[in-house]
DNA sequence: TAGATTGTTAATCGATTAACAATC
DNA sequence: TAGATTGTTAATCGATTAACAATC
């Protein structure tokens, strides 16, 4: 194995891997070939060797992966089953469906606290997490910390909220806002623009 | 110019140039240079001005590029303008938080019609717009038809209704859920795979 | 053993960056 | 005119694909 820096490119596919395999492991198939995992995910078999090599050696010559113990690994490179703890800014009509339906615990976070500024939503309970007021976001945190934050305020609010999270040592922020934050240091930015794509959709169907 | 084949790198790049400039726009600048957007943006200027060229010559040597004549013709390139219409299908949470907080008319599109099977809905308004039986997609788009599909319907029942908006002439379908759609031939699907994003940020924090 | 399939090295392809003549 | 900045060509860099020895 190689491990140098592990480029973008390779990380971005590693959670399509992961949903793949557990499509597999759920249907009961106990290994697979670069190979036959190339033909189902339209990835060359290359590929998949390629950057599943960035991390280690996870397969057996003549033989292929084992499927569920190939998920485990990829699973453990992506950080599933560290018990990274979220909390949620934002419990409009977004945070809520977010609160609501996304399976968080799928990912291997556990959504702990919710925060909003609207007084009839303070002290609360949506899908079970608690509302607290914004207010108490540093109290908070320095109480309980918080690995990700997922950012579902309105545009305005971002910037500032994000830069109070990163102070308070929040790891990462999913960032699901219009705006294109900026933070300092090692808190890293995970950008969810529902408008680029969107319009990179218009563009594919603006062709004819 | 060159109007070979444009990349999908280039093509999700735009979006950001275009979100970029309508904000330049507004703060009333008039003009801007590739090396004055690179460092707004964190892009080389040498990229930008290669990305633009993929398209037409919109610069002046010496002057830089009028910010509201360069946005409009990347609007133009993503489609905006061309009065796209969109359907939505399923009125749960996430569907109704896009109905009532996207601006899909920044993107220019207009939603006309959402559908779900849940009697309690179909029939009622919201955000506006009508909520209809998925029964009558089929006839709905015979009638009316529509340019894209937001897909926010559980995943077990995506698939089967990708299949149906292809068969039916949707150009492109905003796939929300968790699912991989195989959809026939020119219907274009834009992911928007939450778990894989979070997967992602996973990974960023998960380095220490 | 023979067939299959890995991990890795080498070759190719594509995308980004640098350089610069053209020109406002 | 002199300075600035484009569009484009060439150089570099990185990512994907192909090939193959190792080996289950």
């Amino acid at each position: 194995m190689k491990r140098e820096k592990v480029s973008t490119a390779v990380i971005r596919r590693l959670p399509r891997y992961y949903r793949n395999l557990e499509e597999l492991s759920q249907a009961g198939t106990v290994r697979i070939s670069s190979k036959a995992l190339s033909a189902s995910m339209g990835i060359t078999a290359s590929q998949i060797r390629q950057d599943l090599s960035c991390f280690g050696e996870f397969g057996l010559q003549g033989y292929g992966y084992n499927v569920e113990n190939l998920r485990r690994e990829i699973g453990e490179i992506l950080g599933v089953g560290r018990g990274h703890r979220a909390i949620l800014l934002g419990a409009g009509n977004l945070g809520r469906a977010l609160m609501e339906n996304f399976r968080f615990d799928r990912c291997g976070f556990s959504l702990e606290a919710a925060f909003d500024t609207d007084p009839a939503l303070i002290g609360t309970e949506l899908a079970g997490v608690q509302v607290l007021d914004v207010a108490e976001l540093e109290t908070y945190l320095a109480a309980h910390g918080a690995d990700v934050a997922v950012l579902t305020v309105p545009g305005p609010a971002a910037q500032a909220l994000a830069r109070r999270l990163a102070q308070a040592g929040v790891g990462g922020v999913w960032n699901f806002t219009n705006m294109e934050l900026d933070v300092p240091g090692p808190t890293a930015v995970e950008n969810v623009h529902f408008a680029d794509s969107l319009l990179t959709l218009s563009y594919m169907i603006s062709k004819g």
